[in-house]
DNA sequence: CACGAAGTCTACTTGTTTGGTAGGGTAGAA
DNA sequence: TTCTACCCTACCAAACAAGTAGACTTCGTG
């Protein structure tokens, strides 16, 4: 399961998704709007930055705002930056990996299993991006 | 991910597929064989059974195994049971299912791509079984 | 029947992660 | 130069993960 930091992210990443080149958005604006804790949501934001996410301005008229075209930006990586690993078990992993104390990968069923659940769902999450979260419409 | 429990129940649960039909198994066989703590393997083997996934035997010749065919019992169901929900938000777990607040399912693209991922995974871990995490063999 | 082998159960520990909160520091526009 | 808004450090409580301890019950066998 995605921690609620998770969520929060990318719902802090929609925000400025449909805010994108509208110039800088407050950390105080986007807490309130989406009701996020706004202490918490500056780690997140702060993180996010330091990931080359986002970028922010200080001063008046500064806040945060994407820093890459949003259609760019995978949600297989925010979610591996904020959450962590994507596969169910460490010896799956691409970018977490650790190999599993006795039990031979080659010979190991579950291995083999989760290797199809890992694929089945980076093919959806390395496709999305936040383009995609902010695209749905109202009637 | 998976808890190291959850590892732990799917090795012990391999172990017994192998022995199905073989009469009843003895914690510390598993335990020793399988390098997991006994006391531990104790818990997860009595939450099994309370599950009807394992019966067990006491006295002299007792031990645990398999109530149900190993090829009838489908992975979701033990990481559902050991893990909890297979789904990455509340919002889309069909057995662990919570509405997220502040937040419209129609309209949010998170809960559409997640729904994506909860049926790309699940198309895999409700069709395999124990069976096919024993079925490996050595070359 | 008694004894010991084996599972059953309750409770506790210990460390880590999660989801926050508090408060001051500091850069930069106006 | 001052106000604004990001930046940073530290702390905290609750929940969870992982594992341990020890007593109890039940059953088969001699």
């Amino acid at each position: 399961m995605l921690s609620k930091k998770s969520q929060y992210a990318f719902k802090a990443l929609t925000y400025l998704t449909e805010k994108y080149r509208e110039g800088p958005v407050l950390i105080s604006e986007i807490s309130e709007k989406k009701n996020i804790p706004l202490k918490f949501l500056e780690n997140i934001l702060l993180e996010l930055k330091r990931a080359e996410i986002l970028d922010s301005k200080k001063g008046k008229g500064g806040g945060y705002f994407l820093k890459k075209d949003p259609a760019k930006v995978k949600l297989a990586t925010i979610i591996r930056l904020v959450n962590g690993p994507i596969a169910m078990l460490p010896c799956v992993s691409l970018y977490f990996y650790e190999r599993c104390s006795n039990c031979d990968e080659k010979r190991c069923g579950l291995h083999e299993i989760m290797i199809k659940v890992r694929d089945a769902t980076l093919a959806i999450v390395e496709k999305k991006t936040l383009q995609d979260l902010a695209d749905i419409e109202i009637p």
